[in-house]
RNA sequence: CGGGGCGUUGUGUAAUGGUAGCGCGCUUGGUUUGGGACCAAGUAGUCCGAGUUCGAAUCUCGGCGCCCCGACCA
């Protein structure tokens, strides 16, 4: 895309009303903007980064036999109140059409998906299953807060497994916490990120955190020094030893939750009676679990953990763009060059504007896409481009030509 | 929901009772082009409502909004 066709702008000043680094980067460099607290749209930049991450995840549901569906988010009241969640849950969105009737904005799908599983399952042959989901998510959060992290309307992936027994749950649970670790890897963020004992099981007695270390936190975790484990400040008066490893040394951190996986019991299956027929002819409530992953959050969360005094630095796999083309000059070799390389199916940011270089380096920076490709007289002189690294500030130069920087870029995967 | 802070052009700020000013942005013209260039001329604002006062961005009351701390967060 031609930087000059962008239809957002960067901004010098973060703007005053947001404190969290998250919120001030992604609002200078224009991936979001600030409807109300805590509701952002999601700009052009921005939503590429949100769609890199949504097929990530997508590929790791999918692996695990996770199928995607899409729910509604204007919701009966009915289904909430069989669960008891229309009055036990305060942060609700409740509204009203012209004749009174009521509805909920979907804060959570358990009320949807579960009547939806009644409709087709009807043996134990058909199951286990397990169903997923990218949508928006309603909640009155009281205080919004900490940008991006924590909002009222936020994009969420939930899945939901149902099962016949626990055991089957277990299995898939199981598989579901590799398919996280593998969305947090491929998301950059897995150093930093701990399983974590967290409360809210209603089946086990613990649910299952994804804890992103670092100063921008909402809670506090506790990470055992023999196996990294992490345990949640919440349950940890509770818990003295590591539960996965007898360990005693735990070091403190602030951390975001960016995922939460729990196995469920019957709790949302009793109340809608989804049951099969078992092969005695025995009537089984459904177990079930259920996955959830921010997606917004996880976006501001990388952020957090990559960026600099100078901007964003996104890790290549969730990058809006994989190169940024800077043009220094008035000439066309950097146009022929934004071409090839989308000839080739790169994705490119090409600064085509007419700004001075200060101004493109500095933007280039803020953006923080990881490679940034330098075309310049300086540089033509010698039939070279410049290739720089976000991250590192590391420059290297190669011959002016589409085939020798994709070469070069491959070589530093 | 309790406590604290704040609300001035698109954005960041100054003006503490007396002419609403500055930087950036944006527009026009010209000169520039390797780390947010320069000159000139423009553009645009006191969150809303009531009150005090000769006079309110400034003081008072109410409302709305935003940020932070806490509580809350299947």
């Amino acid at each position: 895309m031609k930087q000059s066709q962008l239809f957002t702008k960067t901004q010098r000043n973060a703007p005053k009303d947001e404190s969290s680094v998250n919120a001030q980067l992604l609002i200078r460099a224009g991936f979001a903007d600030k409807l109300m607290a805590g509701v952002y749209t999601l700009l052009p930049l921005g939503l590429r980064v949100m769609k890199k991450i949504e097929n990530i995840i997508r590929e790791e549901m999918n692996a695990i036999g996770g199928q995607e569906l899409f729910m509604p988010s204007l919701q009966p009241k009915e289904n909430w109140l069989k669960t008891g969640r229309w009055d036990a849950m305060d942060d609700l969105y409740k509204v009203k059409d012209k004749s009174d009737r009521e509805f909920a904005l979907g804060p959570t799908h358990e009320e949807i998906i579960v009547p939806l599983a009644k409709k087709f399952v009807n043996s134990y042959k058909d199951l286990p299953f397990a169903a997923y989901q990218f949508q928006n998510k309603f909640r009155m959060e009281l205080r919004a807060k900490s940008g991006i992290l924590r909002g009222r309307e936020f994009m969420m992936k939930d899945s939901y497994s149902f099962h016949l027994n626990e055991e089957d749950l277990d299995n898939y649970y199981e598989k579901a916490k590799t398919a996280y670790f593998n969305i947090f890897d491929r998301a950059g963020i897995k150093d930093q990120t701990y399983l974590t004992f967290a409360s809210g099981g209603t089946f086990s007695k613990y649910s299952h955190e994804y804890q992103t270390a670092t100063p921008a936190g909402e809670d506090i975790i506790y990470i055992c020094g023999k196996c990294s484990l992490a345990i949640n400040k919440e349950i940890k008066p509770e818990v003295e030893t590591c539960p996965e490893c007898q360990g005693k040394d735990f070091r403190e951190e602030k951390a975001i939750e960016v995922g939460n996986i729990f196995k469920l019991g019957t709790k949302y299956s009793a109340p809608f009676d989804l049951s099969v027929k078992d092969e005695k002819g025995e009537k089984k409530t459904l177990v079930m679990g259920c996955y959830g992953i921010g997606l917004g959050r996880l976006m501001g969360t990388v952020a957090e953990v990559y960026h600099d005094n100078r901007g964003l630095i996104w890790p290549e796999s969730v990058a809006p763009f994989a190169v940024h083309i800077l043009s220094l000059n008035k000439n066309a070799e950097a146009e022929k060059l934004y071409n090839e390389l989308m000839g080739k199916g790169i994705e490119v940011l090409y600064d085509d504007r007419e700004a001075s270089a200060g101004e493109k380096f500095a933007d280039a920076d803020l953006i923080g896409i990881p490679c940034q490709l330098i075309v310049s007289d300086k540089n033509m002189k010698e039939n070279e481009v410049e290739i720089k690294n976000r991250k590192t500030g590391e420059k290297s130069f190669v011959k002016f030509s589409a085939a020798e920087i994709i070469k070069n870029l491959n070589e530093k995967k």
